[in-house]
DNA sequence: CTAATTGTTCAAGTTTTATTGAAATATAAA
DNA sequence: TTTATATTTCAATAAAACTTGAACAATTAG
């Protein structure tokens, strides 16, 4: 993953509606959100919304699924990944970032 | 961490110039580089540098010490840790989101 | 005390980002 | 086909971020 990607990505996830966005999805899974699904439950309004779902594609954070006249939104892992990969690797200074309260590999990830 | 803040952490990385002062500093360890060594770094104006690093600390990323005329800078590896625990929790939806390339907690912290 | 060094702050100007409401596009329902 | 639904795009505006150069403050050296 390139710095400028790193930078994008920070962008993106630094703003309120973005970062909500984000994590709505994140704990929506692989089926994602609908774009209205989303407005209502942050409460902005389509234009916004989609202004900043813009930025998130750009930034390669979620993807877009058209299913009828609705578009789903979902995060993509593999992104996120990447960037928490790049902090802790390159920003980190080699410390435990992060805490005790994550434990991790303590069973097999639900996505193969 | 609050989510303003790690909204405030997310957006003071989200530069070019400023994720370059903090990798710098995340290099240099805990007794820091003076500002001056920052700006010739990094090559950017005083001015442009004290810009950012204002901002950096107000996310409380970086912190200051001055030592006779000049301001040394150093990473807060606290802050960094929180966030990366932020987002490793809020925003990996449960998946081991970094790679099997960074290894964790094979020997002791350098820092106590 | 007077220079020089090290950094910061300030003001002006430019660029980027974000918000809003209206118009446009596409799909589905009546 | 007409209408309703779901969402995006566009234009206008407002607000925030960034850059630059000059001025200012603090500290050390001569």
């Amino acid at each position: 993953m390139e710095l400028t990607e790193i930078i994008v990505c920070l962008n993106a996830l630094a703003h309120e509606h973005r970062l909500a966005v984000f994590r709505l999805l994140v704990q929506a899974g692989p089926e994602g959100v609908p774009a209205g699904t989303l407005a209502a439950e942050i409460g902005i309004s389509p234009a916004a919304l989609s202004f900043h779902l813009k930025d998130l594609v750009r930034a390669s954070l979620i993807e877009q699924r058209h299913e009828g006249r609705r578009i789903f939104y979902s995060a993509r892992f593999d992104t996120m990944g990447g960037l928490v990969g790049y902090l802790t690797e390159n920003c980190c200074g080699g410390n435990p970032c992060t805490p005790v309260s994550t434990p991790r590999c303590t069973v097999a990830p639900t996505i193969p």
